[in-house]
DNA sequence: GTAAAAGCGAACAGACTGTTCGGAAATTCT
DNA sequence: AGAATTTCCGAACAGTCTGTTCGCTTTTAC
C-alpha cells in the first residue's frame, strides 16, 4: 500500500528474481481490475462526470481506503485504462498498418494509419466508448488528442520536408484539421453506432480528408 | 423572484404594453449581469469544471439565495450567456454572409459562412473562448455543435437535393466531418491565439474542407 | 406613497472528497 | 507449514459544495 501508480515499475527493465515482468501481488491486481471495471460500466451507465468515487466503491464493493491506496483520484483510475490502451493499439498498428505516411499516401499495401485506428476501436469498442466518446472524461480525451496531434503533426512535417516553397495552408493549421476530423469522425462512429465497420470508416476519411491536405500542402514535389 | 430562466418570456410575441421587449426589473438586469460577468472571468481564470457556484456568488458579491433564486445551476448560468450571443451571431449573419450555400461554392458576394462565423468569434474572442474554447463547460459546447450540425446538415441536403445517385459518402459522415473540422479549427484558433484574422482562418477551412465535402458528395449534376 | 418584487444572510440536510487509524485477512517467501 | 509482509477493511473525520428554506430589509414600479 505504499504509493500510487506513478511509482509503480520504476525499476525499468531490471527485476529482481528469474521472472519477467513480475506480477505483482494478486490482490492488488484483483482490486485494480475490479475498480476499472466498475469505473467502465458507470460510465457507461451515466456519462463520467455523474460517476463519483462513491459510486465506483459501491459498485466494486470496496473500500474506500483501499480506493486511496492505489489511485488519486477518479482521473487518475480512468488514465490507467487508457494506459493500458495505449499498449494494445501500438501492438494493432505495428500488425495491420502501412509503414508510414499511409494518410497522406494511401496506396500502400496495408491499410491505412485512419483505417487501423478505426480497427481497433472496434475492437475494443467499450472500452474506446468509454475513454473517447461523449459519455468520457474530458481529461483523457484531450490527453488522446495531444498525443494524436503529434503523431500527425510528424507525418505532415515529413510529407514536406524537401519542399522550397511555403505551403498554402500553414503547417499547424492543416495539422489541427486532421487531427479534429479524425476525432470527430471516430466520437461520432463510437457514439452512435452507425453500421460500418472500422476499415469502411477508415476509407471514407480518407476521402473526405486527403483532398484537403494535398490542398493544404500545396502542390507535390 | 419567482421561477428560472425556462419561464421568461413564456409570452412569446405579446407584451402588455406600448414598449416592445419591455425592460425588466432594474435589480434582475443587475443580478444576471453580475453573475455572468463574475462567471466569465473565473471561467478564464480557472477553467469552467472548478469554478463553482460559490466562487461565483463571492466574486459577484450576492447572496447565495438570490443566485438559485435566477438559474438552475451553474450550467444554466452559462447557457443563458449563449442564448445571448447566438442572438448576435444572428445578427451578424445576417449582415455579413453571402445568402446561402456558401460553404458549398464560395463565389458569391460576402464572405462565406464559415469565414462570417470565424469573424463573429474574433469579435466576441473572450466570450467565445468561454463558451467553445477548451476551459469552457462541455454541455454549452455540446450544444452549440448540435445546433451547428442541423445547420450543415440542411446546407448539404439542399446540395444533393436533386440528385440521382447515392453520394460516395453518406451524407451523415460527410456532416460530421465538416462540423468536426470546424469546431476543431475555431477550439484551436481561440485558445492558443495564432496571429490570422477570422477571415483568414475561414478562408483556409475553406481551401481544407471544401476538395472533402466536394468528394465526398460525388460528382456535380 | 404603497404594494409588489427582489435581495439578503443565515442556517440546514445531504452528498462527496480525501485522509487517518488499528485490527483482520490474504499472500508471498523460505 | 510458518513467519513476515503486504494489503484490505471499515469506521470515523474535517472540509467543501450544493440546493433549499425562511423571515426580514431594500429597491423598484406604478
Amino acid at each position: 500500500m505504499r504509493g500510487h501508480r506513478s511509482e509503480a515499475n520504476v525499476s525499468g527493465k531490471l527485476f529482481g528474481n528469474g521472472e519477467r515482468r513480475r506480477a505483482e501481488d494478486r490482490r492488488v491486481r484483483r482490486t485494480r481490475r475490479l475498480l476499472r471495471e466498475a469505473l467502465v460500466a458507470l460510465i457507461l451507465e451515466k456519462g463520467y462526470d455523474k460517476v463519483t468515487v462513491q459510486d465506483v466503491l459501491d459498485r466494486a464493493d470496496l473500500g474506500r481506503a483501499t480506493f486511496y491506496a492505489h489511485f488519486r483520484d477518479k482521473d487518475d483510475l480512468l488514465v490507467s485504462g487508457f494506459e493500458e490502451l495505449q499498449e494494445s493499439l501500438r501492438e494493432h498498428l505495428a500488425r495491420v498498418a502501412r509503414p508510414s505516411r499511409a494518410d497522406v499516401d494511401p496506396s500502400g499495401g496495408g491499410i491505412g494509419l485512419a483505417g487501423a485506428l478505426f480497427d481497433h476501436a472496434g475492437q475494443q469498442r467499450r472500452l474506446y466508448r468509454v475513454l473517447m466518446g461523449r459519455r468520457g472524461g474530458a481529461a483523457v480525451f484531450k490527453h488522446a488528442r495531444g498525443q494524436f496531434t503529434v503523431l500527425v503533426r510528424e507525418h505532415l512535417e515529413e510529407a514536406v520536408a524537401n519542399r522550397q516553397a511555403a505551403p498554402p495552408v500553414p503547417l499547424e493549421v492543416t495539422v489541427q484539421y486532421v487531427v479534429s476530423a479524425f476525432l470527430g469522425l471516430l466520437t461520432w462512429w463510437l457514439d452512435s453506432d452507425p453500421p460500418y465497420t472500422g476499415e469502411q470508416m477508415g476509407r471514407m476519411f480518407e476521402q473526405l480528408v486527403i483532398p484537403g491536405v494535398r490542398a493544404g500542402l500545396g502542390p507535390r514535389l
